[in-house]
RNA sequence: GCCGAGGUGGCGGAAUUGGUAGACGCACUAGGUUCAGGUCCUAGCGGUGGCAACACUGUGGGGGUUCGAGUCCCUUCCUCGGCACCA
């Protein structure tokens, strides 16, 4: 044993040992209880960032926990090898995706090696591998013979310089990232997954996920949104033609307050009236040429113009002027709404810009019609609207909804704000969408036969246009149905895709001849899934969909939903700091090259570069290269250690809250580590003799009491700890094994000469006390920093391996107590403790309580007196 | 704009889920060790008043429920995440 704490010795070694006797590769074993730990794998970039290490730790935690457990404990890792990234450093270096993605996953797995995670490697895969994404393209050609994937045309961005779909990342401020040119939108063909289809479903069993979060829970239900309401149809007349204009609303009772109606820029009305309509054919165009993100959609100003086309009301008759606005979005409902000023906000705002009349139509209190007030939504009794007046939400819904199915102008309907899943990427870095077409055949699903459609992996894509697009070798090929020369498709498939399924794969990565097979049975559900909360929508919902779609192909068994618990972690943050050059630039200063100067107190009173110049602290925000903020977890390795870099992390903030990085705490909790250490060092031969007598019955009356406190201390510290574990709090677990830590180096002295104290005895209770302390501790410890857990189980004589170790438990003996200390209230105020024998009733405990803080009550009669058992009295005076 | 989360010392956070607010750690202050710096060790550390004992006050702001509120309710301000082609 080395007395000093070298954690790059201690490391390697415990990694080779682990390495060679395979510690962590696991198969299915029924005689044990199955746990199926799973942190979302990475996207391949070049290397780790912290937010990684901190999944993987916390995957971590709980996967060497529950083996301590005794459970069968599956962690594996793979790769989302798939994406744009690779795209865009192909562009920049020349060097083909595939290259470069292979080339960061030998990189980033030995980086995760160094990290000592208990991961089954041999369960390794890349989505890239065409081993894995065949399975991608046999199971959307088996989705397509259903309908449950299908084609229909989709909005994408399109910069007109370069002839290219942008993501909606490379569209900054509405111009195309690499030319500047302003984006566009266009309307082309794509493959759809019918999640829509799964909706109700995946609503009602949200309910069920008892281990979700609740906030995820809510995202989810708001994001299918399912709204109840009626499709409502305006009869109009287009040369002489009957139509009907559609709409959705969930406020049907306001229907006689409809004032307009406005439609979608995409509408088949706005198109029509813009023929010889040049202003509205310009206002159509401006509202096409917009984005396609929604949150900017959102913050528009809301803008429209009349398309001269009057509906007619559908009860009262009254003509109804149409426009067409840019607020209205062709993806949701009919894509066309009734405009009821008086009691929708944007409504409202609109009517008044365009001195639309607005008339109220439901009792609520307080209506003008000057100013926007957020009750004029409320529910309430219908006035103004003839035959419904006087009747409430409920009942006026119901009776328009009975009116308008008479007249076979509407009826209720169930809408979902969930739509259609578009799949297509017109991108080459991804898996190939396996349809040929064939001029006569039509759409033609590759038959398993040739199933993978292999993606080329030579190509260097230079940002105008997919590749595979203008390799005929890849895109001529004959119909797999009558044989005649025909083309490949040559989108590519969502990354999404990609990921919506691999944790089925993990039980079974080396299975050739199907998806999955009946090891999945096993394995899944996934008992724990860890990831970053900015998944909580569509990477869940998406995987939701997909093991619904693969049940009722037969793939799996009683299996619906993926993710029994679900674990959302916080980002990683750090302090940002900046100086203004000379030159007006700019410039993000790292926070490691910050000077802070303090006041007495501790106060942060300058900030400075170390050169002496003014920096401004900015604020703290995500790692990100932009603003020099991030914190290289390899470097931290190198410094301080893998333990110290696991145990900074799990120590500084809860998983599910946000952890903001400190150097110095790093350091702080390298230092425990090197404490942890010496105290292994100095008390080896009184832990070696403890353990050796560690059977020995001890006789607490021959022991001094401050000794019995010890080790009760350490006990009700393992207690509260394994609680806290439980609700998966793993930062007071850290502190728990420092608290353990503090109180095993105040070793109570055994030479007291107390009476009946017999001082050998004594001495022997301290070393089996200390012996039984460490293991505690080493065990608790060994999860959160698993290196130097190991080493030091096996220097004092624990055993071979600590992950072999049953979990500790606290002795209830060590947790009993003959007296309990009370906190003592006086009209709610805390004045004092009394100490009080565990054997005393209520009337003796209060009046000892009352003893102690005679002086606050001063002999004024106590009106009552509230004991909580085992903690408080309260008396009421 | 819509949906979701969160505000506790100088800082990260804790509080047995309605019962001693500030555990544990960082920073800071004082002392010790050291030629010195670092390391390490000991003690102190929410605010105000006081030599002290102690008193008052304190969990973003305001109001309420309760013997008792960081925790529950109402209201208000601020910060962060997602919004369908980043993963």
């Amino acid at each position: 044993m080395l007395d000093r704490y070298d954690p790059r010795s201690i490391e390697s070694e415990s990694q080779s040992f682990w390495e060679s006797r395979r510690s962590f590769r696991v198969t299915e074993d029924p005689s044990r209880p199955k746990f199926y730990c799973l942190s979302m794998f990475p996207y391949p970039s070049g290397k780790l960032h912290m937010g990684h290490v901190r999944n993987y730790t916390i995957g971590d935690v709980l996967t060497r926990h529950y083996r301590m457990r005794g459970m069968n404990v599956l962690q594996p890792m793979g790769w989302d090898a798939f994406g744009l990234p690779a795209e865009n450093a192909a562009i920049a270096n020349k060097v083909p995706p595939a290259k470069w993605t292979r080339d960061n996953i030998a990189y980033m797995k030995k980086q995760l090696k160094g990290l000592g995670f208990a991961l089954d490697w041999e369960r390794e895969l890349a989505t890239c591998d065409p081993a894995y994404y065949k399975w991608n393209q046999w199971l959307f050609t088996r989705l397509f013979r259903k309908g449950l994937a299908y084609k229909k045309t989709g909005v994408v961005n399109w910069d007109p310089v370069d002839q290219t779909v942008l993501a909606n990342e490379q569209v900054i401020e509405g111009r195309g990232w690499r030319t500047g040119a302003p984006v566009e939108k266009r309307e082309i063909p794509m493959y759809f997954f019918r999640i829509t289809q799964y909706a109700e479903e995946l609503l009602g069993a949200l309910q069920g996920l008892t281990g979700w979060p609740e906030q995820v829970k809510l995202m989810q239900k708001n994001w299918i949104g399912r709204s109840e309401g009626v499709r409502i149809g305006f009869p109009y007349e287009l040369n002489g033609e009957k139509k009907t204009l559609w709409v959705f609303t969930t406020r049907a009772d306001t229907l006689m307050g409809t004032t307009f109606c406005a439609v979608a820029a995409e509408h088949p009305i706005a198109a029509w009236a813009a023929r010889n309509n040049s202003a509205l054919k310009d206002f159509i165009d401006e509202c096409k040429r917009g984005t396609v993100v929604e949150a900017e959609l959102a913050q528009i100003e809301k803008k429209g113009i009349p398309t001269g086309v009057f509906v007619s009301h559908p009860i009262s008759g009254e003509k109804l002027p149409v426009w067409v606005g840019n607020y209205v979005l062709m993806t949701y409902g009919e894509g066309a709404v009734m405009g009821v000023p008086a009691h929708d906000e944007r409504d409202f705002h609109f009517a008044n810009k365009y001195a639309l009349p607005i008339p109220q139509v439901i009792d609520v209190k307080a209506f003008t019609v000057g100013k926007w007030q957020d009750w004029y939504t409320d529910h309430g009794k219908c006035i103004n609207s003839g035959k419904y007046d006087g009747l409430d939400f409920q009942a006026s819904v119901d009776a328009i909804a009975t009116d308008l199915k008479a007249k076979d102008l509407g009826e209720k309907q169930v809408q979902w704000r969930l739509r259609d899943w578009g799949i297509s990427r017109q991108r080459y870095w991804g898996c190939p969408i396996p349809i040929v077409h064939c001029a006569a055949c039509g759409d033609v699903p590759v038959p398993d036969d040739q199933l993978p459609v292999v993606l080329p992996e030579n190509l260097v894509p230079d940002g105008t246009g997919n590749p595979l697009a203008k390799l005929p070798s890849f895109y001529e090929t004959k119909c797999p149905s009558c044989g005649k020369p025909a083309k490949r498709e040559t989108d590519t498939m969502d990354t999404f895709v990609d990921s919506s399924w691999y944790f089925a794969r993990f039980t079974c990565p080396d299975q050739s001849r199907a998806m999955v097979d009946e090891r999945a049975k096993y394995w899944l559900a996934v008992d724990q899934y860890i990831g970053g909360i900015e998944h909580a929508i569509l990477h869940l919902l998406y995987s939701r969909f997909f093991t619904r779609a693969m049940r009722d192909e037969g793939l799996l068994h009683d299996v619906s939903e993926p993710f029994t618990n679900l674990l959302t972690q916080g980002m990683v943050l750090a302090e940002t700091y900046y100086r203004d050059t000379p030159e007006g630039r700019r410039e993000w200063v790292h926070p490691s090259e910050v000077v802070l100067e303090r006041d007495a107190k501790g106060k942060i009173l300058t900030a400075k570069k170390q050169d002496g110049t003014d920096v401004v602290f900015d604020g703290i925000g995500t790692m990100s290269k932009s603003r020099n903020n991030g914190v290289d977890p390899q470097e931290l390795i190198e410094k301080y250690g893998a333990d110290t870099a696991r145990f900074f992390i799990i120590f500084a903030s809860p998983p599910t809250s946000s952890l903001e990085w400190s150097d110095k705490g790093v350091e702080g909790s390298h230092r425990f580590l090197k404490r942890l250490w010496s105290f292994a060092a100095e008390h080896k031969s009184e832990i070696a003799s403890g353990l050796e007598k560690k059977d020995t019955k001890i006789d607490w009356s021959k022991v001094p009491e401050g000794h019995k406190e010890w080790r009760r201390d350490i006990h009700t510290i393992l207690k509260q700890a394994n609680y806290d574990l439980g609700k998966h709090q793993f930062n007071t677990v850290a502190s728990a094994c420092m608290k353990i830590l503090n109180a095993l180096e105040r070793v109570p002295g055994a030479s007291k000469r107390e009476l009946g104290i017999d001082v050998l005895h004594a001495s022997m209770a301290m070393r089996i006390t200390l012996a039984e302390g460490s293991s505690i501790l080493l065990r608790l410890l060994s999860p959160i920093a698993p290196h130097i857990t190991h080493q030091l189980w096996r220097d004092l004589g624990f055993g071979e391996d600590v992950l072999r170790a049953p979990w500790p438990e606290p002795d209830p003996a060590a947790l009993e107590r003959d007296e309990i200390d009370y906190v003592v209230q006086v009209n709610g105020k805390t004045r004092g403790n009394a100490r009080v024998p565990k054997s005393a009733d209520a009337k003796t405990a209060e009046s000892m309580a009352a003893e102690a803080v005679k002086k606050y009550i001063e002999g004024r009669p106590i009106r009552k007196a509230i004991i909580v058992p085992g903690r408080l009295i309260n008396i009421v005076i």
